[in-house]
DNA sequence: CTGAAAGCGCTTACAG
DNA sequence: CTGAAAGCGCTTACAG
């Protein structure tokens, strides 16, 4: 039978109350009396029963604050599907979720937001963060108010006290790197379509891929690397110009605007006949995209868990305020899985 | 705010005791009075909160029991895992799992296992059944009892009560092929090593693999198909003959025995070095496979998410008693990962 | 067949 | 600074 409050306050000769006030690290408590139990609790081995705690603390929920710079792009659907199912399950241990989505990427925007948060009273906070000082200045406010703090999907530098949930990024690219390396027996032009260097992730991307082909590939050579800042229509541009410039072999997009290049794939071909249609590779499973690699126009994409990255960034705020521990949780990488149209989910 | 048994009772003019009888269909109940609590809990949209009934249920713990055919057998390695982890998160809504781990497939030994649990009071069963009419009956009786059933990684015929977690081994074949096709730009001779035909996983991965390649590939030919009862030895055998036998561009393990037949094709590579070694496919990813993947001795495996197999296990039968509902969860099929070099987890 | 009470582990006002 | 009591939602003997 797992240790309890009441045997640690029996044990200590004071109350349950005191108990509770010690290990939760209240105030209003002589530190002495408090050390004391922290370490009879310890010696104890005591974990909170977390049926116990989510009871208890029913009369005034956990609420977690939800910051996603997700709308009008449909790489957050699965996320937030794994939110809403992990809020689901959670809700009878009192948990409520409070979603903001923003559009586009505008750094005063996400501090507003997060402030916004932090003055209602948030007990957690989770966002797609951008890579700004301000952004970081607003989220380490909060960490200080020992305020347990999420970075989904992409990670914020120097702030290693709140938990990074998400894809690897730098794998990411040398997966792809690796795919097309077998694919093509280790010989192809590749042409690049990112987003924006400016991205993190993307940069990442490239620079695992291009990395890997040097040091695996060394007869796969990169032709060319163009920016299409996610847009549909710079897309096609960009991927036209490429196919014209240079004999490739192999497309990797590695950010959005898939639908765009393809579609200056097709025409490609079309006017091309007699060419051999390069090897396409791209990243995620948006629907527009499984839909392309039905019709056999994309070959394979690397994806990057984006249902798990929902749920377990729930999960993972949820063990942080269950166990109230000093312990930071660890980062989690989710999976690059390789997705062709084979194993591709309904 | 949820609706709460005390809700009911107030609504329905009873006791909160008698809303517990009704709702969880316990006896000594006036069956109308029950009947009409039924009906108002659904009208108010009544769901058992899951951590007043964890704590609640303190007393007596639920047992999950839980048999697996896994001694010897490093697949299940990451399942053990999955069902560790749960059972740790869990604990503390009052659940507790009995392990049974058996050696080799005995459908008596399976049997007994089987009966021994449902005498000794479990509220839950994961199995790993055989496909056998005496392990059926067996899992028959328990599920009349009101038990539920989990069945794990392998499926069982006409027992449709009980839910399936596992991989869809006629997919798993089906990618395979898909990825082979990809690969060897859909020509290739493919010489085919399972465990046994017996086996209903290692036979419907087979025609999947036949299925797709008839399909989708007119030019991938199956040299033949040998079998090696998942022995490493005889699967040595059998890997050096089909490579003596036939012009071999490409072999697929569709089961156990996958370091005996790469030391086959080692050897064959050795006395041979001006062929090209056959491209390698086989499935799932123990630490034995892994190591043959990182040396370049595989070229890629199909694996089935065994640690969410032995989680979600877990958590289905959790869910299952929880919410006592007569509904039947449903089934799950983990994914058909592809795993090469490059996504390899450690 | 039904109800009132106690209890699961924890937290939270309230008294002192 | 500390304790006693009430309460979260549900279940379980026990009385009647």
């Amino acid at each position: 039978m797992a240790v309890t409050i009441k045997q640690i306050a029996e044990y200590a000769g004071v109350s349950r109350g005191t108990v509770d006030r010690a290990l939760n690290h209240r105030s209003g408590i002589n530190p002495d009396v408090a050390k004391r139990i922290r370490e009879i609790a310890s010696e104890l081995g005591y974990t909170p029963n977390r049926a116990g705690r989510a009871l208890a603390s029913h009369k005034k929920p956990l609420l977690i604050g939800i910051i996603l710079n997700s709308i009008g792009n449909p790489f957050y659907d699965d996320v937030l599907r794994g939110i809403y199912k992990a809020a689901e399950e959670y809700q009878d241990f009192s948990l409520q979720i409070q979603m903001r989505q923003l559009k586009g990427y505008d750094p005063l925007e996400q501090q507003q937001a997060i402030e916004e948060f932090g003055s209602s009273g948030v007990s957690a906070l989770i966002i797609t963060p951008m890579n700004e000082p301000s952004v970081r200045q607003s989220l380490l406010a909060l960490i200080q108010k020992g305020i347990p703090v999420v970075k989904l999907n992409s990670d914020l530098e120097h702030t290693e006290e709140a938990v990074y949930i998400g894809c690897n990024y730098h794998k990411s690219g040398a997966v792809a790197a690796g795919l097309l390396g077998l694919f093509s027996h280790g010989k192809a032009l590749v042409g690049i379509v990112t987003g924006s260097e400016k991205m993190l992730g993307h940069h990442q991307r490239i620079e695992g891929f291009l990395e890997t082909c040097q040091s695996d590939f060394p007869e796969m050579k990169i032709a060319a690397v163009k920016e299409n800042n996610d847009d549909e229509a710079l897309s096609y541009h960009c991927t036209k110009s490429l196919l014209e410039e240079y004999p490739l072999s192999a497309l990797y997009f590695c950010a959005g605007g898939v639908s765009g290049g393809i579609r200056a794939v097709d025409e490609w071909q079309a006017s091309r006949p007699r060419r051999k249609r390069p090897f396409v590779l791209c990243c995620d499973a948006t629907s527009e995209i499984k839909e392309l690699i039905r019709l056999g126009k994309i070959d394979a994409t690397v994806c990057q868990q984006p249902f798990r990255q929902g749920y377990d960034g729930v999960k993972t705020v949820f063990e942080a305020l269950m166990n109230k521990s000093p312990s930071k949780q660890k980062d989690i990488y989710t999976d690059n899985e390789i997705k062709i149209r084979y194993n591709l989910e309904k």
